[in-house]
DNA sequence: TGTACATCAGTGAACGCGCGTTCACTGATGTAC
DNA sequence: TGTACATCAGTGAACGCGCGTTCACTGATGTAC
């Protein structure tokens, strides 16, 4: 790709940006769409911008911080992605099925984002409480509607957390090896990667919610 | 860490080595389990070894080649473990209960590795024949024992692969999350790693198995 | 057994690269009077 | 309404770093005769 492909190319530009954070980070979501993880460093997002190499200080820390808002606009994103595939959903494994091909989808269109907010360059949530935040919501969507009042006592709250990472762990799992390609639709039953999500996943909610027996 | 550390301290150097690469390979392990994956260059497996940069070329074409060697080996090491869980094992169920446990307990033991084996750095396993064979063999531990004619005709073989896929899945997305402390066992009922794999495993073996109908 | 020589494993200087970050600075903005 | 001034967003040169890889080379090894 042309160096100077990031370069800004509007008409006249101000001293002052005016939305610099916001641009930033904009800028590092197409980066990490286009270009992938490797390409992301905080040169190329400021030269993207059309800014300074180090017109990012202003706004950002250091790097890291940067990565972080990137990854709670990631997780945002995604809980979009999942909400999305529950409209419509009656029962409670329509309901995680749903969950299920929004997280898996989400990790296939926008990959490289994915990455970044399971790798370990973003060493611990305590330092931004946004991300942690964004995070937790995300991983919440997977508990079981609180309205339905199956689990009251200790020992169910428990079945439901075990239940809650089981579900989290096949789903992830299910993303990660597609996207890196270890595991090939095409081997397994010739299907896409979603009617493959709700094979697998049937499988699993099927076990959870008891309708099997 | 100090610079020098990796420095090789033996009396006296002779001009050939003699088993270099093997010597790199190995290095390379340490480096990763000591230093983890950002540590993780040509340049600090040759100092570890005691040997000048470029000495790696005579054994690897690139820095690839080295990496695919050392994921080979990781592959061989997780097979290993798995099977280790198997001995003993009776029922099916059982079998990939301990499956699923030697996957995790590699995952968490050798954490960078892991992430090395399937991080996105190895492109494509097409050229490395090695490296092809020992993550096909080491996926392969997931199919069931043919020596149960469970699955003859099409439709179970497609049922076989998708119960395959569903486990590893499962178990990878687990690992994943524990060793990124994305999911933290304590959250999780108290429990240590090793229970929570039983647990979450069984809801799903469970469910394959059909033992619990 | 001794020697010539091809082979090849390893050396060390050098390359260009892009990175994150620092520093002293400057230009624009908006507010107080 | 006009001006002084504090604030702060962004500049641009420079830093030291470690990297992967190239190149021409040299020292050791083992084989053929």
């Amino acid at each position: 790709m042309d160096r100077n492909s990031d370069l800004k190319n509007s008409k006249h530009q101000e001293y002052h940006h005016g939305h610099l954070r916001k641009a930033l980070v904009n800028a590092a979501l197409n980066l990490l769409k286009e270009e992938g993880i490797q390409s992301l460093s905080l040169r190329r997002v400021a030269r993207r911008v059309g800014v300074s190499p180090t017109a990012p200080y202003s706004h950002f820390k250091d790097k890291t911080s940067l990565l972080a808002a990137v990854a709670t606009e990631g997780y945002l994103a995604m809980s979009k992605f999942m909400e999305l595939e529950t409209i419509g959903a009656i029962t409670e494994k329509e309901r995680l099925l749903g969950l299920a091909k929004g997280y898996v989808n989400f990790a296939i269109e926008e990959k490289s984002l994915f990455q970044l907010m399971f790798s370990i360059e973003i060493g611990s949530f305590d330092q931004f409480p946004d991300l942690e935040k964004a995070a937790r919501y995300c991983q919440d969507l997977f508990l079981y509607d609180s309205s339905e009042d199956y689990y009251e006592n200790e020992i169910q709250q428990t079945t439901q957390a075990i239940g809650v990472l089981a579900i989290w762990s096949l789903v992830h799992g299910l993303a990660t090896l597609l996207i890196d390609g270890k595991a090939d639709p095409k081997s397994f039953g010739g299907k896409d990667h979603e009617s493959l999500v709700e094979a697998v996943a049937s499988l699993l909610i099927l076990a959870e919610t008891g309708d099997s027996c």
